[in-house]
DNA sequence: AGCACGCCGACT
DNA sequence: GTCGGCGTGCTC
């Protein structure tokens, strides 16, 4: 007897499995990658179409597909391989790992083609018409008249213009004379050749020729680089250059940017030197707009597809280059769901799609240091700055004398008042929104806790309120001290809202911003304050880390850090990386042309050797000593992490759940277990927080692992009365 | 994840 | 007597 032949379909479910169903009888088979809404259930989804197979023998009861939705596939052959392979690697269900590939509209079954313009055009009836059937509307004869000269079709755009309105046409419609079709748009012919670049590039250094030619020399082969280029030193006239080459041959160009990186400013940069569409996938996009944008780059009318982490699973008819910039952001890592990374996805899709991908940074990730030692990638190094731009200075302010009360050190108040009389601006960078992070009673031991997770309350004066930063929960500021009744409420640290009153006391006279999350919350006003500080003029900015990404400030001449040191003190071991990352990326923003900047970083670590070798602005010297420090721990990039976290309503459920998981792992010391432990930050929003973390120094041996880890967690007894996900390569341990 | 089924407590 | 709580099981 023959084997069924069945359609192996990846269902958006978290379940780690394809389900067959029966082909549609009169219909050919469908091909891999189309969508297809089944049963399922007692529901109906919309799944992908994986393979074509046979039944397993004496296997399942089989359903019939219901409909097929697609004749062409909407994820392609090297998409497919892309989300196969992230599916594997990050143990996220296949179906949900391609769910996230496609924009919503296709997801919820919407036709994957543009819609086209609708165009009035007389039917075949109508177009043998008697008009004088019409004597008695002469709006509609007119009409007819106008729609017999264009047998091509009109839009409406054009009956307007015309004189003529909706109604007699829909009563043309009515006598079957007339219809409304959809055409499709279009397509403008590829712009190929020098064409395709609207304004001259710009005189390239020796360092940057260097680059660009690597990269012209790689075209049409699948070749990662590192470019490794300190702030100001142009790394994106070489990604401008390479994209050129690429466009000019007619294929299109992908490139990732960090969630605030895509400003206007980036996108104008694009826009202003190619002739050719860019196509920005920005988070303020409408789903159809998404939907089209996904449409013109998977056919090919978008040439330059610019966007966000999601962007990696952009459709692109004839690819030639992928370009990642700022690769050491964090933003690239998806923090909830499929959990997977951008920046390396994107080498392999490079990989898949057989083009060069450049990382761009000043500041590389270890992980991508280490890939350029080891041969994996190529650097590209652009260590001078383009024309007399010179570094910035680092220096380190000793606060161990500084009193609690004192946010700023006097140096730091008279380099900001130099600053300031020089008709400069200056920025004050602090990470912590708010007046204050925690109010306390000063005759018992009360503090401003959360009822919901184990942090304190911040103080927002400007509101009067209490809040916790890790959840939702807010409350008024009490008037005396809800445990013993004192009236002694006194404050502790600092935020931008105090830091805010210092400043307007020490500088009454200058204008002052303050930024962060409270004051932007309003659409448009970060732009607006974006433009104030743009217009140059002495200007005291304070400001949190939205600040420190995306903007240039060319009025900017000195920066100064107020709490470095807690990333350096941080128990993720991460920290010391990021920390210097966002402080070479500070020190950046500062200075103009041939005026160096200031970076004055207040620490009560002034002896820290680290910190110390960030003064010498020498990210290079630096991440050395972590990588030093990471080989002897076997951390990354050494070794290899997954990390599991668990949340239950119950105190201990959670760690119960991982603790109980553990024994399915190997016993050999190939994979390392680290815990399970409460989370650093036990409680928060309600939920008891635990974490599993495995090492292991080969990547294949902790991946054996996990798929045992995995289905022990799913059947244990508490899995369901817990929330709990696997994270491999997990960027923020905390 | 959904969505059902199923079995025990406080209500019209 | 039922409405509804959430434990448990299944999805080709």
């Amino acid at each position: 007897m023959a084997l069924q032949t069945v359609i192996r379909v990846a269902v958006p479910v978290p379940l780690r499995q394809l389900f067959d169903y029966l082909p549609l009888a009169g219909s050919p088979l469908p091909r891999p990658g189309t969508r297809c809404e089944v049963d399922f259930g007692r529901r109906r989804l919309i799944g992908i179409v994986w393979e074509v197979g046979e039944a397993e023998p004496g296997a399942h009861k089989l359903r019939p597909l219901r409909q097929l939705l697609d004749t062409d596939p909407v994820l392609d052959a090297d998409l497919m391989a892309l989300c196969q392979r992230a599916a594997q690697y990050y143990h996220h269900p296949l179906g949900e790992v391609l769910h996230t590939a496609l924009p919503t509209l296709l997801r919820q079954g919407r036709a994957a083609e543009r819609p086209g313009e609708p165009l009035w055009r007389l039917t075949a009836r109508g177009r043998h018409a008697d008009p004088a059937a019409l004597q008695r509307a002469p709006r509609q004869q007119q009409a007819l008249a106008v729609l017999a000269e264009h047998p091509g079709g009109l839009s409406r755009a054009m009956l307007a213009s015309l004189g003529l309105s909706n109604p007699p046409l829909k009563a043309l419609a009515e006598r079957g004379w007339a219809e409304l079709v959809l055409t499709d748009v279009p397509l403008s012919p590829p712009l190929t050749g020098p064409a395709v670049l609207a304004e001259p590039a710009l005189a390239a250094t020796a360092e940057q020729h260097a680059a660009i030619d690597a990269l012209l020399a790689a075209r049409g082969r699948f070749a990662p680089f590192l470019l490794d280029g300190i702030t100001g030193s142009g790394k994106t006239e070489v990604y401008l250059q390479a994209m050129a080459a690429a466009l000019e041959a007619g294929e299109q160009v992908l490139v990732l940017v960090p969630e605030i990186g895509l400003t206007p400013q980036t996108i104008r940069r694009f826009r202003a030197r190619f002739s050719v569409p860019v196509t920005v996938l920005h988070s303020g996009l409408t789903d159809t707009e998404r939907l089209d944008a996904w449409l013109a780059a998977r056919e090919g009318s978008a040439r330059i597809v610019l966007g966000t982490r999601s962007a990696i699973f952009t459709p692109l008819a004839k690819p030639g280059l992928v370009v990642v910039d700022e690769a050491h952001d964090g933003s690239f890592k998806q923090q909830d769901g499929f959990r997977y990374s951008a920046r390396d996805l994107a080498v392999w899709r490079a990989q898949l799609m057989n083009v060069p991908v450049v990382l761009g940074s000043a500041t590389p990730s270890l992980e991508t240091l280490h890939n350029t030692r080891s041969g994996r990638f190529d650097t590209l190094r652009l260590t001078q700055r383009t024309g007399d731009a010179r570094p910035p200075r680092i220096v380190l302010e000793d606060c161990r004398q500084l009193g609690p009360d004192q946010p700023l050190s006097p140096r730091s108040l008279e380099a900001l008042g130099t600053t300031l009389q020089r008709g400069r601006q200056a920025l004050v960078f602090i990470n912590r929104r708010g007046y204050a992070p925690m109010l306390l009673c000063q005759d018992c031991d009360w503090q401003s806790e959360c009822p919901r997770c184990d942090a304190n309350m911040t103080w927002h004066r400007s509101d009067r309120s209490l809040r916790c930063h890790h959840c939702d929960h807010q409350q008024p500021v009490p008037p005396r001290c809800p445990s013993c009744g004192s009236q002694h409420l006194r404050d502790m640290g600092a935020g931008t809202e105090k830091l805010e009153q210092v400043l307007r006391q020490a500088f009454p006279d200058t204008p002052l911003l303050r930024i962060d999350r409270d004051t932007t919350r309003r659409k448009g006003s970060l732009d607006a304050s974006l433009a104030t500080i743009q217009k140059g003029g002495p200007l005291l900015l304070v400001g949190t880390q939205m600040l420190a990404k995306g903007h240039h400030f060319s009025g900017l001449d000195l920066a100064v850090m107020l709490d470095a040191d807690s990333g350096f003190l941080s128990a993720d071991f991460r920290g010391p990386e990021h920390a210097a990352q966002l402080i070479l990326q500070v020190a950046g923003r500062t200075g103009r042309g041939s005026h160096p900047g200031t970076l004055l970083i207040q620490t009560r670590q002034p002896d820290n050797p680290l910190l110390q070798l960030l003064t010498a602005g020498d990210y290079h010297r630096f991440a050395e000593h972590l990588l030093v420090e990471r080989q002897q721990t076997g951390l990354p990039p050494y070794g290899h992490l997954a990390l599991v976290r668990a949340e239950s309503m119950a105190p201990q459920t959670a760690l119960q759940l991982l603790q109980d998981s553990t024994t399915v792992l190997p016993a050999d010391g190939s994979v390392l277990c680290l815990g399970p432990i409460p989370a650093p930050m036990e409680r928060r929003q309600g939920r008891h927080r635990a974490q599993l973390l495995l090492l292991a120094p080969a990547r294949a041996a902790l991946h054996g692992a996990l798929p045992a880890l995995l289905t022990a967690l799913q059947e244990h007894p508490h899995s369901r009365q817990c929330r709990w996900h696997l994270d491999v390569d997990p960027v923020d341990m905390l």
